[in-house]
DNA sequence: TTATTTTTGTTGATATATCAATTATTGACT
DNA sequence: AGTCAATAATTGATATATCAACAAAAATAA
């Protein structure tokens, strides 16, 4: 490791450790109020919920994870009565994946949560920083593309 | 899930996000190389690096990760001989972590390598802006504590 | 000194995430 | 129609991450 004239930008671990700690974040906040879902799965919820029907495929592309991830974590929410598998579609390979009642309703329970979390998370942050912020992410996500 | 004057900032996925594409990146870059080390494990080397003979609990703490995610990669670099527990301190419950030969050849090996991508996915980004977003990310950790 | 609490690290259970390989179906091409 | 490539989803293997429960040792309090 050379010394060099300005010490490594390591924001990779930032990001790491940012996006660790708001998970915990959230997680905990759930948890005291007995709401029973992890972050990712809320995620995944709220996909479905924003586009009812939507397949496996479009659900892996939306939250950018692995098509064996969306699997697993539907599988999990199926169990949990929180999603139906449909075929009615016409293409027999894919799924048409839906909302019962009650993952309907967690959504509409959590999401406002986050946005209170969103809120807390960003406190005493001028609103152009933000822009910033979220500007230089996508930048990133571009760059790295 | 209430229509809201405007849309969810959800910086949570797109920092989640951003994450997975730049360890994906990262991971790449090294199977590239014939580097057969996966960013986590570069992550902990380069602690001991910077701080020889630093205990687990240090590195937990300086990466930000739970004791036991720490074990357990030690185990792994332990095996692959990269790293050396020790028990030569006078405080018998921890272990002084050292790196072997090989596990410093790596760290210097790659520390170069992590530079250039971090310039890479900066890249037309302005400087300002990434001080912002450093700080951005700082604030949010500090918030979240 | 003895008892209690804290610290350090490990282990088991579980969830998440990815990669590689596989199956089934669809679409495209000739 | 028949072949071949692309797509959708699943499964197995493996790594990562956390929580909870635990053991051993050290620090503190009594």
């Amino acid at each position: 490791m050379k010394a060099s004239s300005s010490p490594q930008l390591d924001y990779f671990n930032l990001i790491e450790k940012t996006q660790r700690q708001i998970k915990r974040f959230i997680q905990l906040e759930l948890f005291k109020r007995n709401i029973e879902i992890s972050p990712e799965h809320y995620s995944v919820l709220k996909e479905v919920y924003i586009s009812p029907g939507i397949s496996q495929s479009g659900i892996s592309n939306s939250i950018s994870k692995d098509p064996a991830s969306v699997t697993r974590m539907l599988d999990l929410l199926e169990k949990s009565g929180l999603i139906i598998r449909s075929n009615e579609g016409r293409d027999r390979r894919s799924y048409s994946i839906q909302l019962t009642e009650e993952g309907s309703n967690i959504v509409q329970l959590v999401y406002p949560l986050i946005e209170k979390m969103n809120v807390f998370g960003l406190n005493n942050i001028p609103e152009k920083d933000i822009y910033t912020f979220v500007d230089v992410l996508n930048r990133i996500n571009f760059n790295l593309e």
